[in-house]
DNA sequence: TCTTTCTTAATGGTAAGACCATTCAAAATT
DNA sequence: AATTTTGAATGGTCTTACCATTAAGAAAGA
């Protein structure tokens, strides 16, 4: 880069900041600093454009645009309101689920970092997971063994993940394979579920014995293996339908 | 109900559909089936609100909720409208800092997963840079150098490592390490910034010679330490400030 | 006293109409 | 030909009004 470009531009783009807009950061602000908190209600959208000063439809725009943040969520009749959500990852997952359908990310790339992913989520739980995730883990495993729906294993394999990456201590490696396995779910539908099926439940109960002996190398292996499994049925699922 | 009930309640939760709700539903099953895409301009809101026998109010709340869903953009003046838009990673990123701000997920919790998604970056980094993404590397650690302004040096930070994930060629890891980089960079305020600004550089360009070098480890290793120091500075400005 | 029904106020959802600020093309002016 | 002015289209905002839903309390009935 020879150029000279005495200082660059360093111009802020200009945006005309909407009414909502503005609302909006407030609120979002005071969820930072931890004025508002999971179950507060904010006041009445009346007196909120008091409040604020502008309009109740601009007022309104900027409580639409945090619901479907999922930050509030709005109840009818006296005693409503707009009342302050827990954290639910689902807004991520639906986020990065756009994002991919809009062709930006392949599957490769989403294979390959689940795989990274969860070798980091297993090696930590294996430092980590107290005796009662092994035995959730376990129960679920367990549970896998009985049920024969399609959508049913797809239940228990979201709870074993969900499990597992709480097994870290970390919510946000939860956030991350959970993103990553909703998004990939939607491939697997497919034939040869069966065989795969029979190779999953030993598969686990290996994992979990690795787990318990604190093998963080062999628990990753496991872990690869049975993924490599999954995504190769993928991928000849995905070439068979021509799909996406 | 003082019946039997036979079978299991399977019942659905009712759920009044609200007039902007309908609206989104009918655009984005348009966008689905191909009617609407990418670069589309949907007709003006008066018009629209005709169309769907609606109030001009209620079609504006169905708009800004496709629009911080980030399907749409709005731009003003005449030849201005709504348009159909392609789906960015910022959504994602603000899903994530939402989620953090609700749910309470520690500072060491997002240092942590910080510290190991870089460590997969830096080594996949290592396997599949091309020399265009070292000398762009080389180009921003040149530029952080002349930087002095707090948030000039950020801009500069933003793009080192979305260029390192880029050179990784997974989109993916550069969607986890720029929310999480974003979330972090709201604690990095504080005194001791010049200190830290010294060993920057050099760690920068010891990384980027690793990388040439192809030496996973030692790439991995510069990158940990530096991630190191960087989040004691903020674990300790948090204490100094009794932040959130 | 207890239960049921009715009233009522608070709140979100919707409607209708007006005005402002911005934008860009076309007309008017130099 | 270049510049300025005009004007219409469009999103953004404000105002006011009314409707639907909800829950608490009052009233009525047992």
């Amino acid at each position: 880069m020879p150029t000279t470009t005495a200082a660059k531009p360093n111009f802020a783009p200009i945006k005309t900041q909407r009414a909502f807009e503005a609302i909006c950061e407030q609120i979002r602000s005071q969820l930072a600093a931890g004025t508002l908190k999971t179950g507060d209600k904010l006041p009445a959208e009346r007196d909120l454009a008091i409040e604020f000063q502008v309009s109740r439809s601009a007022l309104r725009e900027a409580l639409r645009s945090l619901e479907v943040s999922g930050i509030i969520r709005n109840t009818k009749g006296v005693k409503g309101g707009s009342f302050i959500q827990a954290a639910e990852p689902d807004r991520i997952v639906q986020a990065m689920q756009d994002y991919v359908h809009l062709g930006k990310v392949s599957l490769e790339e989403l294979t390959e970092a689940r795989l990274a992913t969860l070798d980091i989520i297993v090696r930590l739980a294996c430092e980590r997971a107290s005796e009662t995730d092994l035995a959730e883990l376990e129960a679920i495993a367990e549970r896998t063994k009985q049920e024969t729906g399609v959508e049913a294993r797809y239940e228990c394999a979201a709870q074993w993940y969900e499990v597992l990456a709480r097994a870290t201590k970390n919510r946000i490696y939860g956030i991350f394979v959970n993103s990553l396995s909703s998004i990939l779910h939607q491939f697997v539908q497919g034939p040869d579920y069966e065989t795969l099926q029979e190779t999953l439940i030993d598969s686990r109960l290996r994992l979990i014995r690795h787990l318990r002996k604190r093998d963080a190398d062999a628990a990753a292996l496991e872990m690869r293996k049975h993924l490599e499994r999954i995504h190769r049925h993928v991928r000849k699922n995905i070439k068979a339908r021509g799909g996406a």
